[in-house]
DNA sequence: AAGTCATCGCAACGGTGCGTATTGTTAATG
DNA sequence: CATTAACAATACGCACCGTTGCGATGACTT
């Protein structure tokens, strides 16, 4: 029997050092500059061992910019039994989470590696909005359990204006810090689902 | 004097030629496989005749976008005195101009162009945002002057949430046809917003 | 201890594409 | 006719992608 794991395993801290330096690049430098040659040279790893792992610049950038998010934890909304106040505070946490220049530039990073390789792109885009998905989704099923929320309301919907609305932010705002404030946009939700 | 137009004139023809070649490039393979070399070929052009007419790939993909969408016209929302159906029928027929997979790929080629090179990047959103921005903003003002809206509604939250959710949708759809149904957001949207 | 084998860093390669420069030609203006 | 600038064609330098060959390294097997 051959094992499939024979001879000299992989390295973990070349996995670390690569993810590590891709995801240093992506902030500082951008998308558009960043180039495989310069995360192996950062990472003090040959290209051959990036391309080993990852068929290709964008999947290297997707997996570090998965990584670097899947450290943060995305905490659901608390539920003190005012679903707005609630909300609002969510949005505030998150919305100064993505002001900051880092993950912004990572988000950018993300989006032009979706534009780069539509394979990756769903598994990306699930990967990135799944965790605040489930965790927006948990408020507000306690919510529809009291009662409060309008039998028929599209949370689908909602959720998805939350996240559009954050990566438009990003996405559209020359500088670095989108406008955090999603008060507003909260305001307006969470009225057009409750019940009257 | 030296008059500021002497010499042989840029020709019309060939701005309209590179300009179409771009946008039958983008639709065709997409920004990633799109290059400059590409679009004289098709366009039937030197190189440096793009060259002389614009400083990048990126800005030359993004006129061609902007060229394109200018002959689409952004009606404004009908004002039947019903907000709500007004807004649903404004955005079936948006989503499915949206679905158009010449839009789409149009859309995500801007993307990548904004994401390219940030100095692009406000005018590109500006250009596409801001008819629609306009157009649904000119609905609410006659609705808000029927006092038939809360007084300290957030508007423009309201937009964003309106145009985030119509490019989330966009690129985060593996497929070339996003979902289009707007109908969901939009009751929420309305109800936020509307006086009670 | 010796052998096996996938990984490692290093280095070079072909290919693509950006943006620039050169050359001779063509269409306007004075 | 002289001047001027855009034109097509083409070559160039450069950066980078993704691949390949090399000898060395290190965990596993026998």
């Amino acid at each position: 029997m051959t094992d499939a794991r024979r001879g000299r395993p992989r390295s973990d801290q070349a996995d670390r050092a690569i993810l590590g330096a891709a995801a240093d690049l992506l902030t500082s430098v951008g998308y558009e500059r960043l180039s495989v040659e310069g995360i192996a040279a950062r990472a003090g790893v040959a290209k051959q061992t990036i391309y080993r792992r990852w068929p290709s610049k964008a999947a290297v950038v997707a997996e570090a910019v998965l990584a670097a998010q899947s450290g943060v934890a995305i905490a659901p909304p608390a539920d003190t039994g005012d679903l707005r106040a609630d909300l609002q505070e969510w949005a505030l946490q998150y919305g100064l989470w993505l002001a900051d220049p880092v993950v912004s530039a990572m988000i950018r990073g993300l989006v032009a590696a979706a534009v780069d390789s539509q394979t990756n792109a769903t598994r990306l885009y699930d990967h990135l909005a799944d965790p605040i998905r489930t965790a927006i989704l948990s408020r507000l099923t306690q919510e529809a359990e009291r009662g409060t929320l309008r039998k028929n309301a599209d949370l689908d919907a909602l959720i998805d204006a939350i996240l559009g609305t954050m990566l438009y932010r990003v996405l559209s705002s020359l500088t670095d810090a989108p406008k955090p404030d999603l008060g507003g946009l909260m305001n307006i939700l969470v009225d057009g689902v409750r019940a009257q």
